[in-house]
DNA sequence: GCCAACGTTGGC
DNA sequence: GCCAACGTTGGC
């Protein structure tokens, strides 16, 4: 069992919308590094924390968990998506999602309170310059912020 | 809207 | 394989 932070613009889909879904599949990731990690090294049950980004409260929103295995993500294949990448080939698809379902909202923690916590120092998604939109959050940093959310026994 | 940081592209 | 130019991310 592993966790991982997952980055989600609140204008495409937020916590609210993801809990109102049974599974949200990851669409629309684009770079190589995070694709690994959902390619790779995700588990169905995975823990995931679901991150608000560029928006007016940037943050963590809610609990989610991994709810597939990996599989092509479409929008690659679609013409008309934002998404769409000519250069992927159906028999060789180059970018790869996983299905996520919400499990719960929590308060916002944004961005100055995970700063504020000396546990989570190390999160990657603090460091400066960080953009890569999955990162792997390690058990402790996990019921740090499973705390923070006042989540914990 | 700004801009630092980073990833990708493409000419050489 | 180098690296400058360009595009994107994302907090502020």
């Amino acid at each position: 069992m592993r966790y991982w932070l997952m980055k989600s613009e609140p204008d495409e889909v937020s916590i609210d919308d993801a809990l109102q879904q049974k599974v949200v599949a990851w669409v629309g990731v684009r770079n190589y590094q995070a694709r690994n990690f959902m390619r790779d090294a995700m588990q169905v049950g995975d823990g995931v924390l679901f991150y608000h980004s560029s928006c007016a409260e940037p943050g963590i929103a809610g609990l989610a968990e991994v709810a597939s295995t990996a599989y092509p993500d479409p929008t690659q294949f679609d013409a008309k998506s934002k998404y769409f990448d000519p250069k992927s080939k159906q028999e060789e698809p180059r970018w790869i999602l996983v299905d996520v379902r919400a499990t719960k909202k929590t308060r916002l923690i944004n961005l100055a309170e995970l700063r504020d916590t000396p546990e989570l120092a190390e999160m990657q998604i603090l460091k400066r310059g960080n953009r890569l939109s999955i990162t792997p959050i390690s058990p402790d940093e996990w019921q740090t912020i499973l705390s923070l959310a006042g989540l914990k026994r």
